[in-house]
DNA sequence: TGTACATCAGTGAACGCGCGTTCACTGATGTAC
DNA sequence: TGTACATCAGTGAACGCGCGTTCACTGATGTAC
């Protein structure tokens, strides 16, 4: 009978949402996904905990929030660090090196980006978008020329584990040998891209200028 | 007084502490790491919870042998891979795809062996055992001259890493489009073993005959 | 051979904990007339 | 302008759960004399 369009009340109406995303970011970036539990969250809120459920359906949805954050996150520093250099080669070497070093510098984050969630999760389009950047600058040093393979998808791939593993490991073994500086992610870069010893020389001319 | 050499009592002395592992063993393989709780372990085992103090100071106690369990498990599985197989390349390429194919037939058993534990965790003699195994490999492709680098840790490092990441990632995300077979995998060897292009051939000459 | 006793593997009940979630509610905010 | 009412964000108590661990114990096994 009337308009029936009901505006959010208070101006709480996405303001609690969003401080119970911060909330739960924070725990999960100083403790670890296991950290974010209703209850925690809602203490560092300071709200009941059922509140919660006024703006997440459960636990779940709040870490899968969490998850395309992080995914964003990450294509955005990626994004950045390959706009911020010079070449096929040198974006490809800024899109590695910048993910390793997000792994590296937000363990938990990353490890929650990538933690099994369910058993046949289907990939997400936060994910999908993170990678198609590293296929995309794989493909542009294939069309370049600066590589002895053609295949960008599965060299992508390669890439990824790859890195995946170094990150993973890195951060959980602090105690392992670790070879000295990048030596071990340049080894990756350059070996699983398949990049020609052509390729891996005019990186210097940049900050020679000879 | 007397001799006071006790002697264990009835036949339990060790067989309840196998029964123990045993249980804890089977609920890790088939429901993961979480799923190792006292009280899971002494249902399986048909044993009340406290019982399980007798022969284990803590839950952490039964999850560090079972660890162990894995590494040596997977470096016995290694080696045979690495026996059964002729040359060099030949070994390594053995010692990796039995490592993978380990990690994939036994998902719950390798993300235990891996899993974090403590935070500054020195890395266990068990696992120091496996990880030569590939060192060992890589080294003796070098010294056959299949290979156009000289750093075994190094390459038997990012070797290892993308492995891992590889195993992680396969089994975690079983809906990403993997490239088909063992493509990945062989990639990874010959790419970061630094195999050189006369070492790819000669492993066809084994089947072959002519 | 017989009896009192030490040993010790395993038990059952209970502790306190933090969890996800449910339920009926309160109390302030805004609207209809 | 005033009053009755609907809305709705957030609450407090409680549920049932499984957990690691503790405690005092039981009851069979073996030993000393």
């Amino acid at each position: 009978v009337s308009t029936k369009r009901a505006p959010n009340r208070r101006g709480q109406g996405t303001r609690l949402r969003d401080e119970i995303l911060e909330a739960a970011r924070v725990l999960a970036e100083a403790k670890g996904e296991q950290a974010v539990t209703l209850r925690a969250v809602a203490r560092e809120v300071g709200i009941a905990a059922p509140s919660i459920y006024a703006h997440f359906p459960d636990r779940e949805a709040i870490l899968s929030a969490l998850v395309d954050e992080a995914f964003d996150e990450l294509s955005a520093v990626v994004l950045g660090a390959m706009d911020a250099a010079t070449g096929p080669v040198g974006r490809l070497r800024a899109a590695c090196d910048s993910y390793v070093d997000f792994a590296l510098r937000r363990p938990n984050r990353y490890q929650l980006a990538f933690a099994p969630r369910t058993a046949n999760e289907m990939p997400r389009a936060s994910a999908t978008r993170a990678f198609e950047l590293l296929v995309h600058a794989v493909r542009d040093c294939i069309d370049a020329g600066d590589t002895t393979s053609a295949d960008a998808f599965g060299n992508a791939t390669a890439i990824w584990v790859a890195l995946h593993g170094y990150a993973t490991m890195r951060s959980s073994r602090p105690a392992f040998p670790w070879p000295e500086g990048t030596a071990t992610v340049d080894r990756i870069v350059e070996a699983l891209a398949g990049l020609t010893a052509h390729a891996l020389e005019p990186t210097r001319d940049e900050s020679d200028g000879a």
